[in-house]
RNA sequence: GCCCAGGUGGCGGAAUUGGUAGACGCGUUGGUCUCAAACACCAAUGUCUUCACGGACGUGCCGGUUCGACUCCGGCCCUGGGUACCA
């Protein structure tokens, strides 16, 4: 072999890796665990593009070193396959989801094995495999049988359930099925007549359907819901001790959205009930004007007087119409109208008017508000506009000031009876306690967090494992008879009215109750995308067992997550349910840890970089990017393929497109040069890179190396090749430390140099540490320093390549293979151990400090390192650069640490 | 609006605990090799100033703490992401 021939190099190693199964994981109860993860992707059929793998080879390079460093590593990869995409070209071409998605899997597994992955395949796991669905029905089931015990705050097995005495049995099954963390609730979804289907809140935009644009309303259906809710408290205080990241742990929290505050009752004059609100600020209670209940509330139609009927119904009518977005985002202008009736402020008898208004939310809190004009943005705006007054009750500094705006923060309290002159923070606990005391209120917890609807009306989802039976209600499918397979269908539509496609398939709909065999119907949803993403990580921790989800002992050997990668486009969703799901299967003793996932980073997305043509207004004539403003012109993406560092091919240009085959060019300089833009990277902006573009032409390691050179992880960044070539050539620097120009092995057995040694150990050093804190774009150039500076020594020694070959195996695995086999090492570097690095080698004699004037380096002088502090000051004071800063004058201070600097004032 | 992350050469970025700002790579310029080009290799490369030695300025802006600030504190501007009438 003469140079470094990537090519044959990695298709070599990667047959070798296969066929040796070098990484298949093994338990292994004498090494210290590691389980790195990545966030397993959805097969689409576009195939990878260059950003996906940018967390795949960072956890990818923490598996090897942690392998090397002697950790027994599970480093697994699967396949969220269950999904619309799959189920909408169905709908399309008829073809069978299962069908497209095989051939999807297969590529991607093929695109991921080209980069030289060392994930164990065998544990791979797919979600749309019965085989694995079988265990996310299961613990459906396990929800379905649970309930919340809010004095242990766990989740109990339902036959544990308290049922209170004199119930029917009918009451007694209404009562335990409303226990369920798995329970029925008519909600209301976003119904698409024309597409005849529920669509979720993303597949919304402005009121229509996403795809088709059709109009879109809420409708009233069945669905079944997951009490995430009651375990608010927990998915909150458990983020605690989790190593995420700052802003992830923000997003969950706000998603929770817990808030203190009270429950007041405000009894309405003439009427038996009260209305019951929820306030963050009970202290504002003597700011009271008005009332407002949101219009879908109970008591609406009840205290409405007959003056007032027909306004409010009106307003119901049109308030109803409106779509959700339309409610809150389109119309910031506030709406509402009287009811007619008045409630009495329960702390001072005033009486204050009811109104309805949609921007008070039946979803939150108790749907009513009391409304504190002159402390709230919202009541604030309300009162101006229907002329309501305003009360100011809590003043910033201690003095009453002008009702010009709002003042929302706490402060002195004014206008509030006895209270005045309170602070409202300590006035807040003083209303509660006399709330509470008068039975008229009381201290309260609310929560932004809704329960999950955990229905969808489709067809390529996990089949919900219950059956509604004519006697028994619901029931479920016993466990021995799960899996629960999906059946096949010929129509992968919903049905007009809103049922799932399964629906139609009468034979499978069609079956016998497990309680007493009369005739009963299976349940049609099936389950959202995000229910086997919820426990995947589970499985790969014993991917084949068939009486368990997971062995509990090995469950306990690899648990938690130790390092997890992904998007942070997940996380709220993807990983609060993955926690829920978590802590119930830890109430119920499925699983040994609270928490699933220990660290967790997220990667910054790899935008892509598209390009532009600028055609000239009803002409097929196209202008060059810096001449385009002479001009009228409309810009088109053009496919990034045919241009190299923006400049347009010109002939494959007119032969991309039939139409643009006889296109005219206004050239700068001879060229067209094309625009640039930095998006989302996608196939319709026509600026999607492929992996497989840059392996065949730099090879894998190259792009592995190259992905983790463009900066940190954790940041955003957009792709471009430039500067891919930096890393190649420092691929074939390294391999040329052990070649010379005609390609001989050069490796000699001669003993290092205290130079070589301290450049190999200080390399050693630093890729430990910066691989340990993800720092990977720094391992890269460090590694580049050391190959630079062994290629001025002229190093081809045996002690230092070997190190130094284990050192940038992770990164580089093909080639570190090839040299590690030409070292005559075996068998695989895979397997070696990641080398010690040896201080005695970093030790320095001297230090060369930089000596600064009032802060300003002026000069480098070396002295060694014991040298003490005093004939350090001297020597400095004494030098003839300095003296000529000092100007003569006496140094005020001078201070020198020890390896660092020395600074002189004066 | 609110929350989060970030702002350093022509570009991507480095500086881990407050201690030489700009490592490493790209790009650019000059050179060697070549009939020539590509490749490769060598050298220079923050800005301003100076024939040169050197000097001044410099991490979004303003101010502060410190012997010393990219790093800490206060205020402001800009960019990216999330969220949105949550009482």
């Amino acid at each position: 072999m003469t140079e470094y021939n990537f090519q044959e190099i990695e298709k070599k190693w990667q047959q070798y890796w296969n066929e040796r199964q070098v990484f298949k994981t093994l338990e292994d109860p004498d090494k210290p665990k590691y389980y790195v993860l990545d966030m397993f992707p959805y097969p689409s059929g576009a195939g990878l593009h260059v950003g996906h793998p940018l967390g795949y080879i960072a956890t990818d390079i923490v598996a090897r070193y942690k392998r090397a460093c002697g950790y027994n590593v599970l480093h697994p990869m699967g396949f969220d396959s269950f999904g619309l995409p799959a189920e909408q070209y169905a709908i399309k071409t008829g073809q069978h989801p299962a069908e497209t998605t095989e051939t999807n899997i297969n590529r991607f597994k093929k695109q991921l094995e080209v980069l030289g992955f060392s994930y164990d395949w065998q544990r791979e796991v797919r979600t749309s495999d019965p085989d694995y669905y079988r265990w996310t029905q299961w613990i459906f089931l396990k929800l379905f049988n649970s309930y919340f015990d809010h004095q242990q705050q766990k989740a109990l097995d339902i036959s544990k359930l308290p049922i209170p005495s004199g119930l029917t049995e009918e009451e007694k099954q209404e009562f335990i099925n409303e226990q369920r963390l798995a329970y029925q609730a008519e909600i209301s979804v976003n119904w698409c007549p024309d597409l005849g289907t529920v669509l979720a809140n993303e597949e919304v935009v402005g009121g229509v359907s996403e795809r088709g644009g059709y109009p879109v309303v809420r409708k009233p259906l069945r669905q079944w819901m997951l009490r995430i809710t009651a375990y608010a408290d927990r998915l909150l205080d458990g983020l605690e001790e989790l190593d995420w990241p700052e802003s992830i742990k923000t997003s969950q929290k706000n998603w929770i959205g817990r808030s203190y505050g009270a429950e007041i009752q405000f009894p309405i004059k003439d009427f038996g009930e009260g209305i019951t609100v929820y306030t963050t600020r009970p202290d504002t209670i003597y700011g009271v004007t008005y009332m407002v209940l949101a219009p879908e509330h109970l008591l609406v139609p009840l205290i409405t007087t007959d003056q007032q009927k027909a306004t409010v119904d009106q307003y119901l009518e049109q308030t109803s119409k409106k779509s959700d977005l339309e409610r809150s985002d389109l119309d910031k202008t506030k709406t509402g109208v009287f009811t007619g009736a008045f409630a009495i402020n329960p702390i001072n008898q005033q009486h204050i008017p009811i109104w309805i208004s949609d921007y008070v939310l039946i979803s939150y809190g108790t749907g009513a508000v009391m409304a504190v004009p002159g402390g709230d943005q919202r009541d604030f705006e309300f009162a101006k506009k229907f002329d309501l007054p305003i009360i100011l009750v809590v003043a910033e500094n201690g003095s009453q000031e002008e009702l010009q705006e709002v003042y929302a923060g706490h402060g002195t309290m004014i206008n509030s009876a006895e209270y005045n002159g309170l602070h409202s923070k300590e006035f807040t606990k003083v209303i509660i306690d006399r709330l509470e005391q008068e039975g008229v209120g009381k201290a309260a917890v609310n929560y932004k967090l809704r329960d999950w609807i955990f229905t969808r009306q489709r067809y390529w989802g996990e089949p919900i494992p219950l059956i509604h039976t004519e006697k028994d209600g619901v029931v479920a499918v016993p466990e021995d008879q799960l899996p629960v397979v999906l059946p096949e269908v010929e129509d992968y539509k919903p049905t007009q009215d809103g049922q799932s496609p399964l629906a139609k398939a009468e034979e499978w709909v069609n079956t016998i109750s497990p309680v007493d065999g009369s005739p009963a119907k299976r349940e049609t949803n099936t389950m959202p995308q995000w229910a086997g993403s919820c426990w995947y990580y589970l499985r790969f921790m014993d991917p084949e067992n068939k009486q368990n989800l997971a062995d509990y002992e090995k469950l306990k050997q690899w648990s938690p997550v130790d390092l997890y990668v992904g998007g942070a486009e997940h996380a709220v969703l993807h990983l609060l349910y993955a926690r829920f799901w978590h802590k119930v299967l830890h109430d119920l003793e499925i699983v040994p840890t609270d928490e699933p996932f220990q660290k967790l980073v997220n990667q910054g997305m790899i935008q892509g970089r598209s390009n532009f043509a600028y055609r000239i207004q009803d002409t097929n004539t196209f202008v060059s990017f810096n001449l385009r403003k002479e001009y009228k012109t409309t810009p088109i993406h053009v496919d990034i393929d045919l241009c190299r560092n923006d400049v347009l091919d010109i002939e494959a240009f007119r032969k991309w497109q039939p139409d643009l085959t006889d296109a005219e060019f206004v050239l700068e300089n001879g060229k067209y040069i094309c625009g640039s833009e930095v998006e989302k990277m996608s196939k319709s902006k026509l600026n999607v890179v492929s992996p497989d573009q840059i392996v065949t032409r730099y090879g894998a390691d190259t792009l592995r190396m190259y992905e983790m050179f463009l900066g940190p992880l954790e940041q955003g960044k957009p792709w471009s090749t430039h500067g891919i070539d930096g890393v190649f050539k420092f691929l074939r620097k390294f391999w040329n430390l052990f070649h010379n120009d005609e390609g001989n092995l050069i490796v000699t057995d001669e003993k290092p140099t205290a130079e070589e040694l301290k450049i190999t150990h200080q390399t050693i050093k630093k890729i430990g540490e910066d691989i340990e804190r993800l720092s990977l774009n720094t391992c890269v150039s460090t590694l580049m320093i050391c190959t630079n500076t062994l290629t001025n020594l002229n190093c081809s020694k045996k002690t230092i390549l070997r190190d130094l070959v284990i050192v940038i195996a992770p990164f580089a695995p093909h080639l570190a293979e090839e040299l590690w086999q030409l070292l005559g090492e075996e068998p695989s570097v895979s397997l070696a151990s990641f080398p010690q690095y040896n201080e005695q080698y970093l030790k320095e004699d001297s230090y060369e400090y930089p000596v600064s004037v009032n802060g300003k380096m002026r000069a480098r002088m070396k002295f060694g390192v014991d040298m003490p502090k005093q004939d350090i000051e001297q020597a400095v004071l004494e030098s003839e650069v300095i003296q000529k800063w000092i100007g003569g004058k006496t140094p005020k201070k001078v201070i020198v640490v020890p390896g660092k600097i020395v600074n002189v004032v004066v």
